[in-house]
RNA sequence: GGGCGUUUAGCUCAGUUGGUAGAGCGUCUCCCUUACAAGGAGAGGGUCGGGGGUUCAAGUCCCUCAACGCCCACCA
């Protein structure tokens, strides 16, 4: 039967396999009421409307890899996944799909389209969970929540009431960044600026009464019918008799003063400024300041409005159009004096790109100074830290000069806001329930997804029941994972909210990975047509080696990734190797017994392979508990093929025809294996777990999955000569490829060494994998025959007599290439032995191993010239 | 305007308290050696972006310049 396992590894059908077996166990279910400490990791929820991009891949990866890590090392592990309602985004979906019908959201109805809403959420809500499986995410799907469920919703109105009697939740009238498109105010963080190329037009604002004008820049000149004033600097000498003054807006007529604020620019423009509260947020501080009452020209969707004195023509205009049109008649008036080229900054709408315009504005915000105290604090004294550090400075930096956060949306999916107005009074109150649903009409607006994302890590832990059980064990989480995109939106929500209402840091560690990007390193999007989708990876390499190859190329400093399709090769043909070992191993077990190994019988090369691999549990502990979980997959690489697969099982194959040290041997190679199995797995769950299932044991364990992870053990420290074997090995090697020796012609060595036993213990390792038929010895000392190949390993000579193979000139150059590099490091060497002040202030390891190091140079210094002599002769 | 990151072998990148550079891929040579050709063995390849400084010693610390990338703020 394991004869019968293929040479090349199925991924596919063992992952299928294996996540049904674990799956269908309930390995991934937690116990709220184990004794064992707890782990837990709330999962950045995907928006539903998503489908897994590499960006997830990556986050869950990471996760899946620290859950399975912890589980494994005593920890009760819980992942809980989940998925966010996605307000803007979700509800553009369900809109689009009503377009193509030929209807609106409002043709339904507020109720009818949030059912129709549900219905879309409900379908879709466990997809991209479900393609996490494909990753092999050991997340506890019997806890999977979602930002809109009950138990998020009954969170959120306890928050918003909080805050609001609290005094931190406030309703007012300011500008906000509103996208026309989605029809909603959007947050700080949710507008994106670009820079784009536009104009500054210059124009004449006539004085009243008298003769001359006064000259204003703006970028917008749509907004001339909402100007409220002219603003100059109030120490601006250019203007200081006009203070006071009365212009004339051009093509409105209306009158309005200049005025005098510190808030201009002297050097910017000309100067002057015309003030419109209504759409712009500096003039709106400019006009409260001074008293002066808004005027509306632009409209929610971005059109001008019917009012006032905008022209009949520009009614319902999109801004852009009448902005030509405006200029058009400004220029045809002569008000228009100058159009410079200039670049600016634009906001744009993060999720529709669409053009954002500040309009003043009705809406609810956070205050959230009060609130970001405590979540500095706790950044500062260390309750929370960010891996890699930097991101602390970015974080802090942007909680230090924190703005109030615009939480009302003007959509109809997401959680709506717990205020109920009387009918005919307007009184407000706030509640969690509508007081009296007769008389009291909830207001419409709903709230940013990102306030409920904010109490993610409390909210699905049974919050606000403190008493739950998943609250008492699971709370606060371990750690946080995420890429550095969101630590602003989510990250430092989450931080503000769980310390304000569960009075601590709702992660300790927030865990910053790089960004997934395409080969030439930029970012992954639709529209671009650069995305690799995970599943097609998976289909086509398997989900370790997606998994491996990512850890892989994750760095300590959260470095962005770049990755195409061939990247994952890596991955596959590690997965391949491991298949092929293991199935080796497996085939040589045959007889093995169920005994521990007998440690007063391993030879060196056993004790060299526990030494190594005690090692490789020990760097692996180190470094995933400082997140250095890149460096954890190339330990585990570098292990696994370099050394037990290129040595270890070379060498174990001639023990394992020594009847005497055979069956200790299977019991190496199986302990080996195993524990290599365990170190892999929370990397590489499906295959480590397929393998191990199939090694000869009495295991306690059900699964690999729920073994315990390896750690230092103090019995496995040996220390062995193998170095001087692989030496010897790999310059036989060497010469027999200089000389182009067939694989086929084995031939006779003769050690020149005063380590002759150490030689000879190690002879079937050498004959064999360095083909070599008959071992003869000497004393260090002896004179070197004529005619021959040799190579210098320690103080030790290795001569192969090739008289008949080998070109001498050829032997001559090869051995004053080495000289040459001898001499060269022992010139530097010796150049520091003999500085003084290195002498002094070197540690006096330092000194005694690089004196031991020039003694050895000078050993080999003195075999390899008496070799480029013997050859001469 | 402020901040951060990057610059190391042809390509993609590691390099944790400073002690004369590593991997994967690619290249060259040999090998289907009974786990694996998605493999094995061997080889070649780097003045660690430029300049300056600290030090016995700098890819690693400090200063400065340059190029590229990102974030925040935002002057109408």
């Amino acid at each position: 039967m394991l004869k019968d396992l293929p040479t090349v590894y199925d991924a596919k059908t063992t992952e299928e396999e294996i996540y049904k077996f674990w799956e269908e166990n309930g390995m991934f279910k937690a116990d709220a009421k184990s004794s064992k400490p707890s782990y837990s990791i709330v999962i950045p929820p995907p928006n539903v409307t998503g489908v897994l991009h590499m960006g997830h891949a990556l986050d869950e990866t990471l996760q899946d890899i620290l859950i399975r890590y912890h589980r494994m090392s005593g920890y009760e592990a819980l992942w809980v996944p989940g998925t966010d309602h996605a307000g803007i985004a979700t509800q553009n979906v369900v809109e689009k799909k009503l377009r193509e019908k030929g209807l609106s959201r409002y043709d339904l109805g507020r109720e009818e389209f949030l059912k129709e809403t549900w219905d879309w959420a409900n379908k879709h809500k466990s997809a991209i969970l479900d393609q996490c499986k494909r990753l092999g995410a050991s997340f506890d799907r019997t806890r999977e929540r979602f930002t809109f469920d009950k138990g998020c919703s009954d969170a959120v109105k306890e928050v918003f009431v909080k805050l609001y009697e609290k005094g931190l939740i406030y309703k007012g009238a300011y500008i906000v960044n509103w996208c026309p498109r989605c029809q909603s105010a959007i947050s700080d963080v949710e507008t994106e600026y670009e820079t784009e190329q536009g104009h500054l037009w210059e124009i004449s604002y006539p004085l009243k009464g008298e003769s001359g004008a006064i000259i204003v820049a703006t970028t917008r000149p749509e907004t001339i019918f909402g100007d409220v004033a002219i603003a100059v600097h109030p120490s601006d000498h250019k203007y200081s008799e006009l203070i006071g003054k009365t212009v004339v807006i051009p093509l409105s007529g209306r009158e309005i003063p200049i005025i005098a604020d510190e808030y201009v620019d002297k050097n910017f423009g000309t100067g002057a400024v015309k003030i419109t509260p209504a759409h712009d947020p500096n003039d709106f501080e400019v006009g409260k300041r001074h008293g002066f009452k808004p005027i509306w020209v632009i409209d929610g969707e971005g059109k001008m409005k019917a009012c006032g004195e905008v022209p009949q023509e520009l009614h319902g205009l999109d801004r852009y159009e009448a902005r030509e049109k405006i200029l058009g008649m400004l220029s045809y008036n002569n008000f228009l004096l100058r159009t410079k080229e200039h670049e600016h900054n634009v906001g744009k709408c993060q999720r529709c790109n669409t053009t954002i315009e500040p309009l003043l504005s009705e809406q609810w915000f956070v205050k959230m100074e009060p609130l970001a105290k405590e979540a500095i604090k706790a950044v500062k004294d260390g309750r929370i830290k960010f891996v890699p550090e930097r991101w602390e400075k970015n974080y802090l930096g942007w909680m230090e000069n924190i703005r109030d956060w615009c939480i009302s949306r003007q959509l109809w999916w997401g959680h709506q806001i717990p205020a109920y107005y009387h009918n005919e009074t307007g009184e407000m109150i706030v509640a969690k329930e509508n007081p009296d649903p007769k008389n009291y009409t909830q207001d419409s607006d709903v709230l940013d997804t990102w306030f409920s994302s904010a109490l993610w890590p409390f909210s699905t832990m049974g919050w606000p029941n403190t008493e739950s059980d998943d609250f008492k064990k699971f709370y606060p989480t371990s750690v946080l994972v995420t890429g550095f995109d969101i630590i602003f939106f989510w990250v430092a929500r989450m931080i503000t909210m769980g310390l304000e209402f569960t009075k601590k840091a709702p992660f300790s560690t927030v865990y910053i990975h790089g960004l997934i990007r395409d080969e030439k390193g930029q970012k992954m999007s639709k529209s671009k047509g650069n995305t690799i989708d995970p599943v097609v990876i998976i289909d086509k390499y398997g989900s370790d080696a997606l998994r491996f190859t990512m850890t892989s190329l994750c760095t300590y400093g959260g470095q962005d990734i770049k990755i195409s399709d061939e990247r994952f090769e890596y991955g596959r043909n590690f997965a391949n190797k491991i298949w092929n070992a293991s199935r080796f191993v497996l085939m040589n077990l045959d007889g093995v017994d169920e005994a521990d190994i007998d440690f007063s019988k391993l030879t060196l090369a056993d004790k060299w392979i526990l030494n190594e691999l005690n090692n490789t549990a020990k760097e692996f502990n180190e470094n995933i508990k400082n997140y250095r979980i890149g460096e954890t997959a190339h330990i585990l690489y570098e292990f696994f093929w370099n050394k037990y697969c290129d040595w270890y099982l070379e060498l174990a194959k001639i023990q394992l025809q020594n009847d005497d040290l055979k069956l200790n041997t299977q019991r190496v190679l199986r302990y080996v294996l195993d524990m290599t199995l365990r170190l892999l797995h929370p990397i590489m769950p499906h295959i480590t777990e397929k393998v191990w299932q199939l090694i000869p044991q009495k295991s306690k364990f059900k699964a690999l999955m729920l073994a315990d992870f390896p750690v230092y053990d103090d019995k496995l420290v040996f220390s062995s000569d193998m170095d001087l074997v692989f030496e010897t090995i790999k310059s036989i090697r060497n010469v027999r490829q200089s000389f182009n020796i067939p694989t086929s012609l084995k031939c006779d060595i003769e050690i020149r060494t005063e380590q002759k036993s150490t030689f000879e213990e190690m002879e079937a390792y050498i004959q064999r994998l360095a083909k070599v038929d008959k071992i003869s010895y000497a004393s260090a000392s002896s004179p070197i025959p004529p005619k021959s190949a040799a190579a210098v390993v320690g103080a030790s000579k290795i001569i192969i007599p090739l008289a008949n193979l080998i070109d001498f000139d050829e032997e001559i150059k090869r051995q004053n290439k080495k000289l040459d590099k001898l001499l060269a490091e022992k010139n530097s060497l010796s150049g520091r032995i003999n500085n003084e002040k290195f002498v002094q202030n070197a540690p006096k390891e330092l000194i005694e191993q690089t004196k031991s190091r020039i003694a050895e140079i000078e050993i080999q210094e003195k075999a390899v010239t008496e070799l480029i002599k013997s050859l001469k002769d």
